[in-house]
DNA sequence: CGGTGCTATATTGTATACAAATGGCTGGGG
DNA sequence: CCCCAGCCATTTGTATACAATATAGCACCG
């Protein structure tokens, strides 16, 4: 989108997780827009768009503030995406051609690269797991899954939850992509489910391990 | 939200789905404006929601159009709908109290008589059903779920799809409805699941064969 | 005659001014 | 001393004017 807009909604969506606005924090529209440099018109897009995303909520009053997320709304979040997204592989292995496939293997590729060295490189791993997942819901030929899924991919959660692996847990996330590749390969949706659904639930208790240091957390009963 | 915003939001989504505006018409923010008797203001704020449901698309240069909604489109989304609200009956089921059931019940009792007479009351029929599956939702205790099913939910389309009920088919609904009831009496989260989807499933092939007159129509294959 | 670049026009993005509404505060009454 | 009511301040919603940008048509050059 246009400039002032991207710029409110990278601006505001920056200083929520970053901290700068803590969970319940008001957020005036004139008080955003002086401290992004733009006028109110495109806060107000920025915000409807965060409001979407659950970043912001919204009283009955139409004033909004900044979202508080408990550990269990990210676990509901997750739980969500695990159905999501292992429904998406395994409507991707079903239509998969090879020139996808190839596409993946490339990218799984790339990823194994950022993660051998002694001192992996998260960003780029984070990039190469955006565009895995992507290449699939794109394979999974369902736009309404996609736009779904979007507003369930929180891109910080992830990276904050990469910035926590350990290189052994990079390398496991490396191996499940293996294994989605493999049933890719055979066309087999219930394996790819599986698979899929597997590796976000994995992510799901990294974060939380990492997060709340509940190591047992119950991610069926929290959510 | 308030009087112009909502005015302009119902007007374009109307004249959408009345097909006033066909599929893949020019959507200005001036003419709407217009149109709806506002300012290109709330219009824009329309545009954004209606882009969010999909009910409408943009081109790379920012343009507004009507997006074109094929037989394909409709069996995605009743497809995820299926997905996610059998997802909601298991949660709902396995989270159910005495009080919630006692409203659902009432419910159904509601749309029972609706749809007694000889000539059914087709708006209190949808009204009950919304009011039974909207407090299924709620009982699910998924903030995330409700979000993500109410862009999924396209009230027109069932409005449609009711009206094209026979008095049989819509006894068939009721009479489902008794069987999420049963299987929510005795927390069975997967009897609720399994319901709840075939329940959805139905209503998709009852739009389809209305709609389309293609009665053996593939849900799975063309989603 | 076809293609490329420029210009005119239509359309969206942004800013600002103004209107409406909500919530808190203060002052008076019970 | 507490409570209620009315007013004021703050905040959001709407309209409109202006700026930026993309498209389409036309003219000119190859």
């Amino acid at each position: 989108m246009s400039r002032a807009s991207d710029r409110a909604y990278a601006g505001i969506r920056s200083m929520i997780l970053s901290g700068e606005l803590p969970a319940g924090a008001s957020l005036g529209e004139e008080a955003l827009a002086e401290r992004c440099g733009v006028s109110r018109t495109p806060v107000r897009d920025a915000l409807r768009r965060l409001e979407a995303e659950l970043l912001v909520k919204r009283n009955e009053a139409q004033r909004s503030f900044v979202a508080d997320w408990t550990l269990g709304d990210v676990a509901d979040a997750f739980e969500l995406r695990a159905m999501l997204e292992g429904h998406a592989a395994r409507r991707a292995a079903e239509r998969m051609d090879d020139a996808t496939l190839q596409r993946l293997r490339a990218c799984n590729q790339t990823i194994f690269e950022a993660i051998r060295p002694q001192q992996p490189d998260i960003t780029g791993f984070i990039e190469g797991n955006r565009g895995f997942h992507s290449i699939i819901l794109e394979a999974s030929g369902s736009r309404r899954l996609t736009s779904l899924l979007a507003t369930l991919i929180e891109q910080p959660v992830i990276w904050r939850t990469a910035h926590h692996y350990g290189r052994e847990a990079l390398r496991r996330s490396h191996s499940e992509h293996d294994e989605l590749l493999s049933a890719f390969t055979r066309r087999d949706g219930a394996w790819a489910e599986a698979v899929m659904t597997g590796h976000i639930r994995r992510a799901f208790h990294a974060y939380a391990d990492a997060h709340q240091g509940l190591a047992t957390f119950d991610m069926a009963r929290s959510a």
